[in-house]
DNA sequence: ATACTTAATAAGAATTATTCTTAATAAGGT
DNA sequence: ACCTTATTAAGAATAATTCTTATTAAGTAT
């Protein structure tokens, strides 16, 4: 895996971002400081990057999927209404409890809990 | 809400079926009852009939969006390799314990447990 | 340092899932 | 049976993503 300068600043990108950015986002902001990217390269990389488990998907049920570099255990408030992703960082002692016959399908990897709901901005 | 012959095939396939369809699955499958129906009508209906809170779009992070008409309380394990959707039945007295600060984003609608890894069929 | 090998890239075409447009049809009320 | 209007079929259009191909540059060997 090389490193080259795409793969670095798409990555410094998405991990200095904490709004879930979206591949057209990243495309607009590194095309600031590397005006020759292509739209393929940011897709390919943020590919690569979750491969790696350096970002990771963000379920957001639309349709442009949503990219989160931040490795700490959270969870996702989904707004239902504008699409915003908001970060919950769950209190001290908090664990997301999975069914017990969880297992009986398969190897666990991974869990995701998102709470959808109307956003407070949506409230008015 | 006019009750068509439409709608009441595309409904009666996603509610007869647990394998979570795709649209194009419901499609083809109401094809063979109703030859003229088009495909634009079956998204059109899926859309409406969760709009109704008749039937649930599940998340699978994959491009195709799955459909499943169980109301009773479930949660899913999606394999990452194949895509396949499996429903998790919890055992009595299961709840899904979201975090306490999860509500000062706005007002929750719902909650979405997704357990994620390898299916035993991809095991081998 | 310089050359070499090959993975990675840019550009734009292609694909896939989904949505839109428009004229025709049929549900449900009159 | 008729009328109104929501719903539909057909196919064009769109949006997000992926593929193709010739070019470039990372990392290694010279």
């Amino acid at each position: 895996m090389r490193v080259t300068t795409q793969r670095v600043e798409i990555f410094r990108e998405v991990a200095s971002s904490c709004e879930h950015p979206d591949a057209e986002t990243v495309y607009e902001r590194v095309k600031e400081r590397l005006p020759n990217i292509s739209f393929d390269t940011v897709y390919r990389t943020l590919a690569s990057l979750e491969d790696m488990d350096m970002i990771f998907r963000v379920d957001s049920m639309l349709p442009k999927a949503r990219f989160d570099a931040d490795r700490r255990p959270h969870n996702h408030f989904l707004c239902v209404k504008c699409g915003e992703v908001y970060d919950i960082f769950p209190e001290d002692g908090y664990e997301v409890k999975i069914p017990e016959n969880s297992k009986k399908f398969g190897e666990i990897k991974d869990v995701n809990l998102q709470v959808r709901g109307i956003c407070n901005k949506c409230r008015h």
